[in-house]
DNA sequence: ATTATATTTTAGGCAAAGCTAAAAATTTGT
DNA sequence: ACAAATTTTTAGCTTTGCCTAAAATATAAT
């Protein structure tokens, strides 16, 4: 596979999560920041080789074969970033686009190496989950911060835009994964929270609660 | 700079160490893989980018930019080959092929933060040297254990063909850089030598004594 | 000094991956 | 139901990096 191929099946992939149906073309053109006509060159390509369900003008879906795939990028990439945090000292911010190059590496036995090194994680820094070596995981049982009820309290365990300057942020405002989270106030006008984390009181937009993920914590 | 262009570059760099004067067309081609004319084509490419001296039918030698850019790339290569013994445990006849994809990945920030995990090494696991951040390096003071005088004694230090065959022999006789080795006899017929290498004596063909760099001891 | 051989370059083409502009199909609005 | 708007595809063109075959130049042999 060459590394166009891949890009496009780990963003077909990124697309299909949410809801199972169809992915249209001019989505992935957005996000790849191409043109949909390049999109549908692309897609008949992998439609030859199988790795995506194809009919004109109705969208396209990865075949089984085209997930597995899809599973094995997101698997290198999330394990580089992990590695480039741990063992290279990066921050959480500037990890992504080294790993969107790291990814393509061709070579099993040195991702199953690596991922021994990290000891097998579980989780990237942004806390999405990785894929083991036959394509398993396990999506964690969290909800977007702007979704609970005053008196919630759980732990930050993910982001859902893990852009530079919303990371940076955060790292701004010391939020950080693992910290404790409760939600004291919501502000009916403009949706914004007050929450206490880290044992720290602070109010945050609707738009920054929006997009962290917290795991519940049991009563 | 494309993968393309820095393949080029890093093999003018390596024909061009063994003597100063210019490279070949076809010589580059050789080593590559490729045809001559790709290669003419790529010449004038890199010719453009101030890379490299061309002038037609005159062969071709890199510029000082050149330069820079290939041990730019050298270094990268060879500290990866450190990761993958050092860390990953690969051996050294494992190294080479993913060295090959992993001296592409642009960052300068991840290849000095390698270099300070890997401790800085000055040698990689075939004894070659690694330039550092400016580009400087010295060249270990070797000789090939085929050209030296019976009775010089030694440490190997390094491997001239690093094939995954030569290297897969030497595992299997347990030759190894770091043991001493001492030439006992030259048999003037075929090349061979005997040799007492790390405690044991053995006999090894001219083809194997010119492929093994040793630095001889002092007296 | 020619002739023969080897090397290098040019000319013309191909496949991958992108683009723009135009045509076709689908979806939406009235 | 039909027109309008949007989405998707097709057609044709570009660049990169490679190829083969032929021409040009350099080197070696007589
Ligand atoms: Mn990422
Ligand atoms: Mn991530
Ligand atoms: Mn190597
Ligand atoms: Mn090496």
């Amino acid at each position: 596979m060459t590394r166009s191929e891949e890009n496009y099946i780990k963003t077909i992939f990124h697309l299909g999560r949410q809801g199972m149906e169809a992915v249209s073309t001019n989505a992935i053109a957005e996000l790849m920041e191409t043109k949909p006509s390049s999109v549908t060159d692309m897609i008949k390509k992998l439609s030859e080789k199988d790795l995506v369900n194809y009919k004109r003008y109705q969208g396209v879906s990865l075949t089984d074969l085209g997930t597995q795939t899809a599973l094995g990028i997101v698997r290198k990439h999330r394990l580089w970033e992990v590695f480039l945090v741990e063992k290279l000292d990066f921050s959480w911010d500037e990890i992504h686009d080294i790993a969107e190059q790291l990814e393509h590496i061709k070579s099993d036995k040195l991702i199953d190496r690596l991922d021994k090194l990290l000891d097998y994680p579980k989780f990237d820094p942004h806390g999405d989950p990785i894929p083991d070596k036959n394509g398993d995981f396990k999506e964690r049982d969290r909800k977007l911060l702007s979704e609970v009820a005053i008196g919630t309290k759980g732990v930050c365990v993910g982001v859902k835009d893990s852009s530079t300057s919303f990371l940076k942020f955060l790292d701004r405002n010391h939020i950080a994964l693992g910290h404790q989270i409760e939600v004291l106030e919501i502000e009916e006008f403009d949706g914004s929270l007050n929450i206490n984390i880290n044992e720290n009181n602070m109010q945050i937009s609707h738009q920054i609660a929006s997009n962290l993920y917290i795991k519940i914590s049991e009563q």
